[in-house]
DNA sequence: GAGGTATGAATGAATG
DNA sequence: CATTCATTCATACCTC
């Protein structure tokens, strides 16, 4: 990363306003990382959740908290960006340039085809050069699949066993999941800290209000 | 939308580049939101702790390969695990590495690295040297993932051609929106969610960290 | 609303 | 190093 951009900083605004400035990456950093407490909260409320209903914990205090018996379940989905999603022309395009033949496409080609799309409807490289990678990695498993015409028992899901045969040095592994935690915003609205924790003690159960739709605040990618 | 000091805006920063803005109002919401999630995880780990500490969770097996229930926050089965990946932990450190910008770790670096990172997890010196050619390999692709700003219709084929490509320049639209986790200057820090929420899987008690900086991280006030 | 499928994206590893 | 492959994750959509 150049070291040109990584930088908050102080500008000042079309409005003449003093602001302060995230970088496409930090509002990234910024918008996972509230999905991922939204997540860590949802979950620990489901966790709760469960528990409870084994257990009665009518005496637990749960610090400040104590509110109304409202009733939500944590919702999610806090965000939702939408992921791209090729128009049916481009589509056409990519599919009839796949199908040229012309294996991989390399960068420079990757560029022209992505200028072109680009009349039909948003796109970027990155785009295109995902639908390519996947396009011809699928278009071989499927072949993969028809091919063996042998057993292949429909679904061989043991999960009883952690087979890490990695062919490769010792490297082992144990901890698992790296929290995959995609979400995306494309707004970000903030209730007030009470919206969001009007959680019930009901009982010892906890709900979290259902997190309210970000649909207000800054856009992250919509400008 | 209209230009107000409210919303959001996009400008062009002193180094040329678009980066959007915030003005302190939103700073100071983001703030706080980010905040109050910390409130809502740290009283429902110590909730959960205290229900914990109450019964006896022989029944969740945690052990390597087995997260409790919860964890499997994101739909992973447990089962995967065929490929090495950094622990948390591990990763930050590697960022950090990767950060000092010393190029080409040697395969004497490489090996040292690897002594280090054996604490925090499993890892071969492959792993890291691998993860080194795609870190420096990727930093430089890396593109525009988040969809294009505008929302594109899927099927409504209204090709209007003014798709401006408001992400950035023609020639160059690489950003970076790989795996968080520079930081460690005064602006925006954020630790990845497992060194948020580790997990103790030892008898399903859940461990929330000490919030690392809701006071020290995230300079609202003093950039 | 739980299952399945399709697919965009992320990433460890392999290959040149 | 530059590309590519393989696998996986996440989400949208679909069906029941």
């Amino acid at each position: 990363m150049e070291n040109e951009s990584s930088k908050e900083e102080m500008v000042t605004g079309s409005n003449g306003l003093f602001v302060k400035v995230m970088t496409d990456e930090q509002m990234e950093l910024l918008r996972r990382q509230i999905s991922v407490y939204a997540t860590i909260c949802e979950k620990l409320a489901e966790m709760h959740k469960a528990i409870s209903t084994h257990h009665d914990f009518s005496g637990m205090k749960l610090g400040a908290f104590h509110c109304d018996p409202l009733m939500a379940y944590a919702g999610h989905k806090i965000t939702s960006r939408q992921r791209w999603s090729p128009t049916p022309l481009q589509l056409q395009i990519l599919e009839r340039i796949f199908d040229e033949g012309n294996g991989t496409p390399t960068k420079q080609k990757i560029k022209e085809i992505t200028s072109e799309l680009t009349q039909h409807g948003q796109i970027s490289e990155t785009n295109v050069y995902n639908w390519f990678q996947n396009r011809r990695a699928r278009s071989k498993r499927k072949q993969s699949v028809s091919a063996p015409p042998n057993n292949m028992e429909p679904e061989a899901e043991t999960e009883t066993e952690f087979v890490k045969d990695n062919t490769k040095p010792e490297d082992n592994e144990f901890y698992d999941n790296s929290v995959p935690m995609d979400s995306t915003t494309n707004d970000v609205y903030f209730p007030s800290p009470e919206e969001l924790i009007s959680w019930s003690t009901n009982g010892g159960v906890l709900e979290l209000q259902p997190f309210p739709s970000w649909g207000g605040g800054f856009n992250v990618d919509d400008l």
